[in-house]
RNA sequence: GGGCCUUUAGCUCAGUUGGCCAGAGCACCGGACUCUUAAUCCGGGUGUCCUGGGUUCGAAUCCCAGAAGGCCCA
């Protein structure tokens, strides 16, 4: 079977470029050259030579990396190759490792990988280099790689190629790298505070816990459909009933809806619950919790975004939505009713619709008038009930809830509130949530009756928050696409098949 | 979903008003060169101009439809 599809491959029309490299692999298997070597134990990184030069100097070392450059010269050669903690040079002579050997080198290719044996010494123009007493390879490229000075430009082939982008373009590695180093830090953060990271299901029955339309999929053997995950809060809350009282999940969540520079279908959240707590306990781990981070990862809680200069020192500034709306839009929704709140919105020229409910015609007053605006962190609180099915009604205002979202850079970063522990009310709140579905809201929350069966056993009042680490990661890395920020973003398949209508 | 823009060599990009064989740099191939570093020097262009139609004596260029991507809006 393999040797068929090889067959196959090799009828394949090739590249010009493609069927040189070909060829010198087929010249290699003959001089009796494994093309794909094995494992090589190395004794340094590329960087740890460079930075402990003075304590290494001629000293032999082992090293392995991709050539990324190369210079040959007639019968001594330079060439660069890049391991994962940067590049260094190697240099090889004919003299020092005998004609065969040489041939052989200057047969090889930008975009391989090789595994050297070699002197540390530093060139007469100063570069700290290893000189090849020996080299090995271990893997043929048969393929040629972006161009190294101007890189690899296209976003497409960037995200669809990743791999590539990673090669040839070094900051996008320091981005991920701080990726992985924010989750770090914030996992660090909430284990030391006593929180218990879980795994709830990312296979749903009822899609909950958010506003989203779900992606469905199917179980075979059980012959039904099911729903990815809009969000794991549900499930964290149960724990909350079962005793768990500071919980945290780090994870995918699935939104089945636009692609955007801010969204992405499957994107990564945290959600943190901790019991007897409430929003504004959560408003300060929010707050502390960013900038701990930020001091872990970039050593500094000031964030260069764009052309701004971020603080993240805590405490936040807290801003009642009904108050941010007065301020920036110049419109006061205090008290009335949802007929004079659409009559205010169109006097500042806003399009609504003729049946836009109170919260949805505060929620267009802040998009348009409020959230542009926001670019030092702020925490927009106290969300109508309507927006906050899962939300604790504030106790001076019971059409007003106990909710909060961090705004840096106008988007916003997080959610949290003072959970909803009464089942009777949660019961009611699902009720008005199902009746939105039925008059056409498909990202109105399902009813989940087992959640509320929960509920009435009993849950500690909480406080809950869940933070977009995309967004976080996209702030803390001067991003302005979250494709960016995500390894392999989803992309439209390029097959032809696919362009029949 | 709507508007605007992009798609030319492996990569980064030129390509005039529709007009001779479609170009450059890097990469690649052949040659020279034992401290180069975007190495240099000599020689070589390797292409489904995104795809499919159309207009025209003639299309990378103009028109229509489609695909993928980007930005803005919903």
């Amino acid at each position: 079977m393999a040797g068929e599809h090889n067959e196959h491959e090799h009828q394949l029309p090739l590249d010009e470029l493609m069927k040189i490299r070909r060829a010198k692999l087929d010249e290699l298997n003959e001089l009796g050259i494994n093309p794909y070597g094995e494992k090589f134990e190395r004794t340094h990184l590329a960087q740890e030579i460079i930075d402990n030069f003075d304590q290494l100097a001629e000293s032999e070392t082992k090293i392995a990396g991709r050539i990324m450059t190369m210079r040959t010269h007639g019968k001594a050669s330079f060439a660069h190759i890049a391991d994962v903690s940067g590049r260094i040079q190697i240099y090889i002579r004919i003299n020092q490792v005998g004609e065969e050997k040489y041939e052989l080198f200057k047969k090889l290719d930008i975009g391989d990988i090789i595994a050297i044996r070699g002197r540390i010494f530093r060139t007469k123009r100063g570069e700290i280099s290893v000189e090849v007493y020996d080299f090995a390879l271990m893997a043929k490229s048969l393929r040629p790689l972006p161009d190294k000075w101007h890189g690899l430009k296209d976003v497409e082939i960037r995200y669809r190629q990743r791999y590539l982008d990673l090669i040839v373009n070094p900051d996008v590695r320091k981005v991920f790298e701080t990726r992985s180093r924010i989750i770090q830090a914030m996992r660090d953060y909430l284990l030391e505070r006593g929180f218990l990271e879980v795994e709830t299901p990312m296979l749903n029955v009822i899609a909950g816990g958010a506003n989203a339309r779900p992606f469905i999929t199917h179980h075979n053997a059980l012959d039904m459909d099911l729903y990815l995950r809009i969000a794991p809060e549900l499930y964290l809350k149960r724990l909350l009933v079962g005793g768990f009282e500071k919980v945290f999940e780090i994870g995918k969540n699935f939104r089945n809806e636009g692609i955007s520079t801010k969204h992405n279908p499957e994107f990564t959240a945290v959600e943190i619950y901790q019991a007897y707590a409430d929003a504004e306990d959560m408003m300060k781990l929010t707050e502390d919790l960013f900038a701990y981070v930020a001091e872990k990862v970039l050593g500094t809680t000031e964030i260069q975004f764009g052309e701004h200069t971020i603080s993240l020192a805590p405490p936040w500034p807290r801003l009642p939505m009904l108050e941010a709306v007065k301020q920036y839009a110049g419109v006061d929704l205090t008290g009335v009713d949802a007929e004079e709140a659409r009559r205010l919105a169109r006097s500042k020229g806003l399009d609504i619709e003729p049946n836009a409910s109170y919260a949805n015609v505060l929620e267009e007053l802040f998009d348009e008038f409020v959230e542009p605006n926001l670019i030092q962190p702020v925490f927009i609180t106290d969300h109508p009930v309507e927006v906050s099915p899962l939300a604790k009604r504030r106790k001076d205002n019971p059409q007003l809830t106990e909710r909060f979202e961090p705004v840096i850079v106008t988007w916003e970063m997080a959610n949290g509130f003072s959970e909803l522990n009464d089942p009777i009310d949660q019961a009611q709140r699902f009720r008005d949530q199902a009746a939105q579905r039925e008059s056409g809201d498909e990202e109105a929350h399902m009813m989940d009756e087992d959640y509320v069966t929960a509920l009435e056993y009993g849950m500690p009042p909480a406080g809950g928050l869940g933070i977009g680490i995309d967004r976080m990661v996209m702030l803390f890395t001067n991003s302005q696409s979250i494709r960016d920020v995500i390894l392999f973003p989803h992309m439209r398949p390029r097959t032809k098949a696919d362009s029949q209508e």
